[in-house]
DNA sequence: CTACTATGTGAATATCAATTCACATAAGGT
DNA sequence: ACCTTATGTGAATTGATATTCACATAGTAG
């Protein structure tokens, strides 16, 4: 057999992005060294040039989503001043995002994270962590300047925002096409909005 | 060793239950027939006396879970005539079911649904239509009684009452203790309860 | 061109959980 | 009490997957 090697750096990332997907598609029981090595086209072998067994390889996978959920904040703080319009894009992007099948913002919330080795569940925990503080400032924001009402704590806020996403995220998976996820969205989009503005 | 020996629909019940609730502890990946059989306080070979193999004790948990969770609408529905204050009772419910640990209305919605054997997988997605269908006739009663309002249609209604649930839930098995759930679920249903009434 | 080394391979090996099986015994009917 | 049978057990067996290892070869520096 004959591959073409690769630069350490680059084939590590590869794996990574390869066993995001892998483990978005296919959850914690279909994941396995195997099916990743086929879908980069390696033996399954070679994996273990680049890390040093499936714990790794699962961690640096969540590196490359907590890098891509992270992204999706700031590309939508970026866009906008209002932390309101910015909360609507943030909504858009990830429905895209988990359309997309390379990445899976519904498994953060999974019951993969209660399952598990200690450390990646610790690893997904932080990530949660730094995702709902990201989004409790933009809720924190906008009740400084009075586009979000005050009297309902930004946690409270964040989680709901997350609540949007995940069932509908799951029912898209479960149904198929039969779903349309952005349609639900932007209906879902219409009753926060409406619960977390002031009168 | 000397265990009790037991009927056999009382064993497969008990078993079954354990399965949820260890199912719902640790999640697919931990799992095991073992694990089970300990937690009864048989020998795992026994287990296969009641049950076919893995799948069909799954299967069975998921049974054990439905009546549960279809048990709480109902119960929520015959404690009031106010579509509103179902809504209102049945989060609470869940909260407390959740609490409990004795299920799982988490895992309902979690990555577990996409991956595992298709049966199962199609058995979650049975029940979770059943229970989308129950949250959304209750909406339609509350928008013909004119306490929920008709411009919103009854699936977005019942997705984000899901949405409530689900990530609280989560929350509170990572952060464990020092998230207080029902808190949540309080400050969420003020949202929520806001966002779907008439003006 | 040559030698060196990092990357890749296929064939073991190790591990771990599910499942089977021959044997044991509690429960219940006669 | 005795027999029958369903339930339970511990010791294999099987099966799947992760991991290791001796060997191969693409890249690359000199």
């Amino acid at each position: 057999m004959s591959t073409q090697k690769m630069n350490r750096e680059a084939r590590r990332e590869q794996i990574a992005r390869a066993a995001l997907e892998l483990f978005a598609r296919e959850g914690t029981e279909g994941f396995s060294i195997a099916k990743l090595a086929r879908s980069v086209g390696l033996a399954p072998s070679a994996i273990y040039r680049h890390f040093s067994g499936k714990e790794e390889v699962l961690e640096a996978s969540l590196d490359v989503f907590k890098d891509k959920l992270y992204g999706l904040v700031e590309a939508a703080r970026d866009e906008t001043d209002n932390p309101l319009v910015a909360l609507e894009l943030l909504l858009k992007k990830h429905a895209k995002l988990i359309s997309s099948g390379k990445a899976a913002p519904h498994l953060l919330l999974s019951s993969d994270v209660s399952s598990g080795h200690a450390e990646r569940r610790a690893k997904l925990h932080g990530i949660f962590s730094g995702y709902m503080s990201r989004l409790e400032g933009i809720a924190r924001e906008g009740q400084a300047l009075g586009v979000i009402r005050k009297d309902v704590d930004s946690e409270t806020i964040a989680l709901l925002f997350v609540g949007i996403i995940q069932p509908a995220a799951l029912l898209m998976i479960t149904r198929g096409k039969s779903f349309n996820l952005s349609k639900h969205v932007s209906r879902a989009w219409v009753l926060y909005s409406r619960a977390i503005q002031p009168e």
